[in-house]
DNA sequence: TCGATTATACCACAAATGTGTACTATTTAT
DNA sequence: ATAAATAGTACACATTTGTGGTATAATCGA
């Protein structure tokens, strides 16, 4: 992860530019599995060998992809006032769901593919690793404990925004944000409002 | 879902058996992406023609073991004293972990592959419809925070004994047990014994 | 047991894949 | 501006894939 990396040669962004708006376009046709190496390169208009400079097969792109997206994730959660103002980090994904609605024609299918447990596995993965360095100064325990907590809070967080994103989205970000505040720092019985024991 | 299946052409379940006996051992030898029909075709000593009468490809194999897998976890859930005696859901994961370990040269180049995230997709699945059904009438609350509720909880408990199952599993799932349940019950300043505030 | 049904084998073929080599074009760095 | 480095093209080839059609063998149901 270091800042080594060297400028990339143009027709590198070009050509991969070109393979992913040319698979993207052939998504919206027709199903991933009949969407041929060749049907790619032809569209890109580049050589079939040159694909496989950078992708092994169809599903690689998939995998960049999603690896874009959870980057614009990680920036916003760098770049945003989340280290300053660290409220519920379900607000960050106010602004990854405007991203991700910007290229909505580019990332819609993508999102609802099956594979993006995929994404949300990263997602979650960021997600920790953002939160624990913001907050472990501040939460002198067990280390054990917190990794437990943040898995499980992370996950269930992802997994809250995923469904909502992928549903009608009739309840605002706020609300959702405001019930998994008081489900992680309340707890269920006062969620729920009744006393219940399991 | 109904129970209208008929019993299974013996030959059927023999070549899909050789078939994913094939699977396992060529990827304990392979990586998946290596791995050719006819690979598995000769492997497991059957035309090739016949391993597309019940797979696509190389990965649908992956896909039934891990609805193998679901399976499996969602008989436990019927048949075990899970639904006379409701505790921690994460109870029925111990019975899983004994499935799963009985199987683990089967099982495991699976749950150490990056796909294992669909399972984890599927067992949460399981675990939702089943606490759903058998709380929901103790809970007249509104649907969509029951939903919600699940959504979250049943994540962050795949999720932990997902890291706890690809871990040392040093601590014994009592003690994961009993952490999730604080979490849950008591909320996150309660788990952390301490007041803080996001 | 026997006829009907279904799974599998065998062969064949067009399409797609993955890779090698030699040649050309573009970009980068000096 | 030019040389070195890198990316892309064109073509070629062996392999794998997906899918026909027909024949044979195993299984099921009565």
């Amino acid at each position: 992860m270091s800042k080594t990396e060297k400028a990339p040669d143009r027709r590198v962004v070009k050509t991969k530019r070109a393979i992913k708006n040319a698979f993207a376009r052939l998504l919206s046709e027709k199903d991933i599995n009949d969407i041929t190496i060749s049907d790619i390169a032809d569209l890109a208009d580049i050589n079939r060998k040159t694909f496989y400079n950078y992708y092994a097969g169809v599903y690689e792109i998939v995998d960049e992809i999603e690896n874009d997206i959870a980057d614009a994730f990680d920036r916003v959660l760098t770049e945003s006032d989340f280290k300053d103002n660290l409220k519920t980090p379900l607000q960050a994904f106010e602004k990854l769901t405007a991203i991700i609605n910007t290229d909505l024609d580019f990332f819609g299918y993508l999102l609802s593919m099956d594979s993006n447990a995929n994404l949300a596995v990263k997602i979650v993965n960021l997600l920790k690793a953002k939160t624990r360095e913001l907050v472990i100064p501040y939460v002198p325990v067990d280390e054990k404990k917190v990794d437990l907590m943040l898995d499980f809070t992370m996950s269930g967080l992802v997994a809250v925004y995923q469904r909502w994103f992928n549903s009608d989205r009739r309840e605002s970000l706020d609300e959702i944000s405001e019930n998994i505040n008081v489900l992680c720092f309340k707890g269920i019985p006062a969620y729920l409002e009744m006393d219940i024991k399991f």
